[in-house]
DNA sequence: GAATAATGTTGACAGTGTCAAGATAACGGG
DNA sequence: CCCGTTATCTTGACACTGTCAACATTATTC
């Protein structure tokens, strides 16, 4: 005979997490709610409370494997870019782009809402993995752009990041489509300048 | 004698959208609320209704404002920066940086908040300006930076832009401090490289 | 001055996050 | 094996939100 199917979840905390994740992907941040992540793990409204802080706390563990998806997208871009420091660098920011495009729901989360607990341990180990890897391919530049105290990761990542978000909201309105990939690239090369260290 | 005082609010639109802004002001964007800024405007709770299409429209109204304290902004950075191009495109830039930092909660309305309605006339109006203001101080340098399909104030634009939001959303989630305006300075010099067109 | 429009109020509704109290299941020590 | 303890989940309530409909009041216009 069956074993009676378990009155507890097996794993509702991991079930609640892909459930927003759902939720995320198909209603947007809106979408996103803590009773409608419990309905859809098939429990009751007030479950989730025993395995997060309330509503921040679901927010910040799914901020957190987003950004695991984060890392795996721009180390695959990277790979995908050949031998050539730029090329990865320029891979690095195409994988940053269109993760930010295809994720819109995951990216806010991750950079934009103030709902996410920045402090929390998992969350920071995984955005610092993301860090890592843009700094990663910076660092054959890092000698000419270099100031004391900004390296030019900073300014990548500036301009990578604000790219990405003008996309969405341009300040005339008007969103611009994402097909301006090799334009970014020429202002990457811009920023970037004098080319890989001797 | 005194007229009775009006039953009616003189201009109960302009006194909600005070009273908004500085809710935004005081509490970020969770403290700002109908309801809240109704009561604050001395009304009942559904009295907004008359004037904005609910709370959107409420939020587009204060947004097209704080575009319009944002061109102020600028100009007034980029006039007090003197004649030297690059020095006004920087004013303009930290004039951007200071607004970002001073006024969190007008940045997040203005370009963050999905609840803003982007189409509406006024706000595209207000931004558009806002845009305007940057892409003249880019001008001088157009001829050198431009791409055929990407002008460089959208590079201008990128990069303060995101070193604005990361000055926020450091994904390392060690917020900076914006003393960094001096490295600022040197990120936009390389993305600018060439100086003005001669 | 009376009809009409603009403006506010009251009350209700569904939805939200959160909390307290109790029920149920799993686990561990005797 | 059984009982107490703990973890997990349910139920019910609360305050708060935005929105709507019905009604009251004021202003405007003819």
């Amino acid at each position: 005979m069956d074993q009676p199917a378990p009155y507890h979840q097996g794993n509702l905390r991991e079930a609640l997490i892909l459930a927003g994740m759902d939720l995320l992907t198909e209603g947007g941040v809106a979408g996103l709610t803590l009773r409608r992540a419990a309905a859809r793990a098939g429990v009751s409204h007030a479950a989730p409370a025993h395995h997060f802080n309330g509503l921040p706390g679901l927010l910040t563990a799914i901020a957190s494997r987003a950004f695991q998806h984060f890392s795996a997208a721009m180390d695959a871009a990277r790979d995908a870019a050949g031998p050539d420091p730029f090329a990865r660098l320029n891979g690095i920011c195409s994988g940053y782009l269109n993760f930010a495009q295809d994720h819109a729901g995951f990216f806010h989360l991750m950079f934009v809402s103030a709902e996410v607990d920045r402090a929390d341990p998992d969350l920071r180990q995984a955005s610092s993995t993301a860090y890592l890897i843009l700094r990663g391919a910076c660092l054959p530049f890092a000698a000419r752009g270099a100031t004391e105290d900004e390296p030019l990761e900073v300014g990548v990542w500036s301009l990578v990041h604000g790219y990405a978000l003008l996309g969405f909201n341009l300040p005339n309105g008007q969103n611009r489509r994402f097909n301006t990939l090799p334009a970014f690239t020429d202002l990457l090369a811009r920023l970037i300048a004098d080319g890989p260290k001797p």
